[in-house]
DNA sequence: TGTAGAATGTGATTTATATCACAATTTTAC
DNA sequence: GTAAAATTGTGATATAAATCACATTCTACA
């Protein structure tokens, strides 16, 4: 399969700043993967020997915590999945998994290395994005800890909505487990404010498909907490 | 006050990759301020003119959550207090407090992006400071809300005698009301546990004054979450 | 197309910890 | 040096949500 990263139609933000000849050699320093719902993409534990980046699908990133796995954040395509974890540590601190069915770009890292040594405007929209994954990760932190189970949903509800499916309609892929696992709360908990919100007309909840109907009535819940 | 960065015994990792120019005309571009015991150093909402970086003291970085502030973590010298609320965003995304009298060095955003520039070892060093930032920053996440508070102050305590203070005898400058925001419980809760610790033994407390005394009884209760 | 396994729904019970309400102590400031 | 303010200690009570224990409903695939 022959890429041309030219011409790719999914890039990353840092590699609209790379000039044509950077892009030509990127095709030969890259490979691109797919992985079926359910795949590991990257194993916490096992070396890091490139960098990943989700060019399509959904991906989920977790660690394991002392009790039961922690899903640490979604990853929507166009973004890299493992920077922290390539660059921080040899070893993978990490462990990505595909959500839905996903393309995944693999990218050598002594190339990468190499582009963020010569092309400044790329390495300084890296950093930019790697500060404003911290401080979402700061946002993220504040909320599973505050928050009650109700305002978290919301949370994660509007998240999907308004950051990953751009529509108020959408295709739960992730199970009520895993939903849990995001926000810190049991499964079973889930499962009841998901129905609560459908009997109070907030949402509207058929199989996997969700709907949001009362938006700002979430966002409120969501502010508060409760 | 006049600044000779070159002769500096507080440098980060990242400034010893520069060479003796770039820390002569580094010099040129940054200014030290004495901060007081709880002087506010970063301010949550205001713009962000400066990268700031602790020379000596403690700080605590800490946001505004939907029902109280949460200590996000606790910087120790030769660290950078605001990168990510620096590069993520014009306006700062959180606050920075001195939890003992301390010395900051602000650094003009004009010349550090220039360092950036030109030193790539330099960018290279930011780049891995803030990807190890990160996964800490999901490490702590997932011991916030999985451990429950025996586990989170054990957690607290060997942070403070392994990385902060570098022995197993310390001065608690934060009060425990901070201590609760920094690990998510309450103040009462943190009073009964490090009590309970030290009658159990585990630590001899006197005043601010604590010591660990059965370090390997922590690490235990740490990893298992109580 | 039927059946096993996964995912979800829901009541009852338990549990860790927050909250409340003070007392006691320490620190700060005049 | 003492009053006021801040911090800490501790019991009683309340509470959100976990856990348990099933019932029910989806989903895959042989």
């Amino acid at each position: 399969m022959e890429n041309k990263c030219e011409f790719c139609n999914y890039k990353s933000v840092a590699e609209t700043k790379l000039t044509e000849r950077e892009l030509e050699e990127l095709s030969c320093n890259c490979l691109t993967v797919s992985f079926k719902k359910g795949d590991s993409i990257i194993r916490q534990g096992t070396y890091s020997t490139n960098v990943a980046y989700l060019k399509s699908g959904l991906a989920k990133i977790h660690i394991e915590g002392p009790y039961h796995v922690q899903v640490v954040r979604i990853v929507k395509p166009a973004n890299y999945l493992g920077l922290p974890t390539t660059f921080g540590d040899k070893v993978n601190q990490y462990s990505v998994t595909a959500v839905e069915n996903s393309e995944v770009c693999f990218i050598d890292i002594t190339y990468f290395r190499k582009l963020l040594a010569l092309n400044h405007d790329f390495s300084n929209q890296i950093i930019v994005e790697l500060c404003k994954g911290e401080i979402e990760s700061y946002q993220k932190c504040v909320n599973r800890t505050q928050k009650q189970v109700r305002g978290k949903v919301a949370d994660v509800l509007l998240d999907f909505s308004d950051n990953i499916y751009h529509s108020d309609k959408f295709v739960l892929q992730i199970n009520q487990e895993d939903l849990g696992n995001l926000v810190d709360a049991s499964r079973e908990s889930i499962s009841r404010v998901l129905n609560d919100f459908g009997r109070e007309g907030l949402i509207k909840i058929s199989g996997k498909e969700v709907e949001i109907v009362k938006k700002s009535m979430l966002q409120m819940i969501s502010k508060h907490g409760w």
